[in-house]
DNA sequence: CTGTTAGCGCCTTCAC
DNA sequence: GTGAAGGCGCTAACAG
């Protein structure tokens, strides 16, 4: 590959001038900028970003960590942080964290690959954040919360979300709700579960641990969870499903078995997924606002990166999404 | 941020050591290892993954283009991308075309910024991807056919695939089918239309202009081409999507409008991605073999990477699904 | 306006 | 085993 120096030689003109004229500084006459690009092109020179990266001690790019980029549920987030970080003139990159310490999230978290890093991605052990976390590297953290001073948290009201669904069930008339859980090790779980459980409690409503059971957050999970609950032989009247993936596989459990959604079983989900409108019967479920998360994430990084300061923690709330998936028992 | 030199000086060894020492070489005492191992603790060191990827000239990590992060229907492509490349080792980003000659995916495309690049954003011009193409750069493209030594293409037979889709529809007893085609300056719409052609004529059916309209790939886009045809208050028996996106914005169009799937007009998709089978009726489609799409461009970029020869030219096949959304009007 | 030069942070021969 | 020194490709003072 040719650097800049055969460009230069072959323009006759000393590297440093090449560098202006081919980064269009006006400190170069017409003339031997002309010539500079005659050569670039005729050698088909193309810069080495990495090196003029290193030289400035910064990168100009965003990275936005997901825990698996195949998957499909982020769209709306990737958008609100994609357009904020285009409007100014940053770079984005997607990296996923499958592989553990030897992912690439790790190597771009850890090393100065990039300015400032969002972070979506349960599998990140809260350590690894902590022992990144600096003084000019702006982290913004979407799924935990942290004591650094250095990263910053958007989080959407779990507790209060998990409530207004649960007790959505409950105003229309079910007693015995399900809570189909996600993964143990999930921040956001245990949140819903605590909105769940505050729910039942505000209501005079027994928790039943059998009605607690974990689905891991997929569709598949959804889908054995459901299939368990089915198993035990004592359906509730309703079940609140710990995110929509969850919920359609549920749904599929559900009718495999002839049960009718919302007939014989109510079924309130969380997310508010693209799916989420097009399964049958359409779910109900809690909207988190991903696009503004998005956006505020990447908002927070712009203004950590000129030196303003910011708060330290964000929540945003929840909005309820009626569809057809839960029948009111008091009618 | 401290540097491998303060490392260094806090360990009171040459830089050079404490490189080594960093990088687990077997050159150095386990003594002076630790020492140096304490130092970058104690700095909180991170190294600095620019500069090392300088002076290696090599990054392991390949890039994948894409035409916009947000569009969730990679999923399974994207995949495949994913789980080859980490089995080598390599770490993967994707980024966005999104922002013409100023997105992040050119700056990647043209810089030495990865050692490898998969396209598929058709967004990007040839003649870009024909000037960043050169010797042990390895471009997989999967959106379009391109002359160049350098790049090596992968396509699925769009052709055969909107063949077979538009011969299902005439088979099953449909002699009028409407084409909702995607933007012209899309290779794959091109193709398509082509193979739609193809059939009709092979079935002496006229190509009837007033039955193509342009639905852009979006679900808008199928949307609005579904009520302009619905306007021209003669519709066809059956209508071939040139993709699901646009698919499912007719489904919606026709719904409105009280047209029932299959029973009034027969509708077929391309693609087959996720929504397709959750949407009301079910849609056929040809399915496009995504995952290996995906796992075939890595592996090429592999096989490229370590100097061994491959075809410079695949081409995938399609496979009819076959669900509830077209009618036998044999029957 | 153009050329000389000194690093950015790291790795890696080459001597010792 | 360890240290000194050169250089990856580029930018940006600083001279001229």
């Amino acid at each position: 590959m040719p650097t800049i120096k055969d460009v230069a030689k072959l323009a006759g003109v000393a590297v440093s001038t090449a560098s202006y004229a081919l980064n269009n500084s006006n400190k170069v006459k017409e003339e031997t900028k002309n010539k500079v690009m005659k050569a670039a092109e005729e050698l088909n020179y193309q810069k080495n970003g990495l090196a003029s990266d290193l030289k400035r001690t910064s990168t100009n790019t965003i990275a936005l960590i997901l825990s698996d980029l195949s998957g499909p549920y982020y769209s709306e987030l990737i958008k609100g942080v994609q357009d904020i970080t285009r409007t100014h003139g940053f770079d984005l990159i997607a990296c996923s964290s499958i592989g553990g310490s030897a992912s690439t999230a790790l190597k771009f978290l850890r090393e100065k690959r990039v300015d400032g890093v969002i972070i979506l991605a349960h599998n990140i052990k809260d350590e690894t954040i902590q022992s990144s976390a600096r003084q000019d590297f702006p982290i913004v953290v979407l799924d935990r919360s942290l004591d650094n001073e250095f990263v910053n948290e958007i989080e959407v009201d779990n507790v209060q979300g998990a409530f207004t669904a649960t007790e959505y069930l409950i105003h229309k008339g079910h007693q015995e709700i399900a809570y189909i859980s996600g993964p143990a090790n999930s921040h956001d779980n245990e949140l819903r579960l605590q909105g769940y459980k505050n729910a039942l409690n505000h209501h005079q409503l027994p928790y039943r641990s059998k009605w607690k059971i974990s689905g891991e957050f997929t569709r598949e999970g959804g889908y054995k969870a459901t299939k368990m609950l089915i198993a035990q032989n004592d359906l509730p009247e309703g079940i609140f499903y710990g995110n929509d993936e969850m919920a359609v596989g549920g749904l599929q459990a559900l009718k495999e078995n002839g049960i009718t959604v919302p007939e014989d079983i109510s079924v309130i989900g969380f997310d508010d997924i693209q799916l989420s409108e097009f399964v049958s019967p359409p779910l109900t479920t809690m909207k988190q606002p991903k696009y503004e998360a998005g956006a505020l994430a990447v908002h927070l990084i712009f203004q950590l990166l000129s030196n303003e300061k910011v708060e330290n923690y964000y929540k945003l709330s929840t909005e309820l999404v009626e569809r057809e998936s839960v029948k009111d028992r008091n009618a």
